[in-house]
DNA sequence: CTAGTTAGTGATTGAGTACTAACTTACTCG
DNA sequence: CGAGTAAGTTAGTACTCAATCACTAACTAG
């Protein structure tokens, strides 16, 4: 496999893996064993583990601000709005590790800035913004939707990240599709 | 001091430093430097680290459960809305370890959960509970007004964590008496 | 005074972890 | 074939950190 490849396959690993655990609770061998690699081998292919997990957030976000894009895409106002709420739905039951991920991105930012490293934070400020700026165009520049649907977002990953199983009543008016689909998973 | 009094002291510190770093990236030594007291004395006062984060996990939920509590006594609909929001307003310029710390639960429950330890997240989720009650209520059992309510707070606490500074433009809207006041600190 | 309790410390240990250096295998191209 | 390169491993280092142990100083009750 290409050191490229290889990247693509770690990137991945370390998103689940960063995701359960946070930067500082996930080790580079937990990941390397996930990839089915050496764990030294992790440090020919990023720099150090700072590296590996801003690649992972930067990722997180492209990923995020992606699946809005092509979710709205031709769509506007309350159409858009829909799609993309549709969109985040089926991101919850499939890909849960994207949200959690999110919030592990968040709450790192703080830590890193305090310990000399601004990186992450601007590049998690600059995504937030980019991502904002991709739900607020299709919603026709409406800045009040906008700040909504981010809020319902961020109030969703919340909940997953807590663990409310699907059917909990927490659930009950956030994006119905997603329970009365039952493809909420653990 | 006495030990009660220390252990108070402790989760003091315990809380500034845990929503800094989170579980995984404090070291007990930091707390304990923080608290002045010798590193291994933090284990007289509580069984271990984890048990000390559940304290710190509690009490921060308490505290915030108090906070509305005490801000929507009397009031009703609308008015204990703002009430509340101003509440929260206060929090966020005052104490914003407290939300930093908020997030940090949310974010841990999942690695200890897979770790075998179900405890935080069912104080967590227990706590969360109550919390949306103590809002529910005084709403008047207004149950979408209460999911906006939360869904608001969330996106506070994800865009305090990531260090946007109070005159930003994500500000807009939210909340706008934090901006107004220049009560915003990092 | 003495026996016991309470608050607290210094030294240490054992486990885990990010990262490095040196080596190995397999494939490619002249 | 033979040289170079790209992918990957084994072994090891330096360090951090939660937790334990054995100890001490101050106070308190009989």
């Amino acid at each position: 496999m290409s050191a490229e490849e290889r990247r693509e396959s770690v990137i991945r690993a370390a998103t689940t893996e960063f995701a359960r655990g946070g930067y500082y609770g996930t080790s580079t061998e937990a990941i390397a064993k996930r990839v089915g690699v050496s764990q030294p081998y992790l440090f020919r292919l990023f720099p150090g583990k700072k590296a590996l997990f801003l690649a992972v957030a930067q990722r997180c976000m492209e990923d995020t601000i992606r699946t809005f894009e092509e979710a709205a895409k031709g769509l506007e106002g309350e159409e858009a709005l829909r799609a993309m709420a549709n969109a985040y739905t089926k991101v919850i039951a499939e890909q849960p590790e994207r949200l959690l991920m999110q919030m592990q991105m968040y709450v790192t930012v703080g830590a890193a800035e305090q310990a000399g490293d601004p990186e992450l934070g601007e590049a998690v400020r600059s995504g937030w913004m980019r991502l904002w700026d991709t739900v607020h165009l299709p919603l026709g520049a409406d800045t009040d939707g906008t700040t909504t649907f981010m809020a319902y977002g961020m109030l969703i990953n919340c909940l997953v990240a807590m663990g409310f199983p699907p059917e909990h009543r927490v659930w009950e008016g956030l994006y119905p599709q997603a329970r009365l689909e039952g493809r909420l998973e653990k």
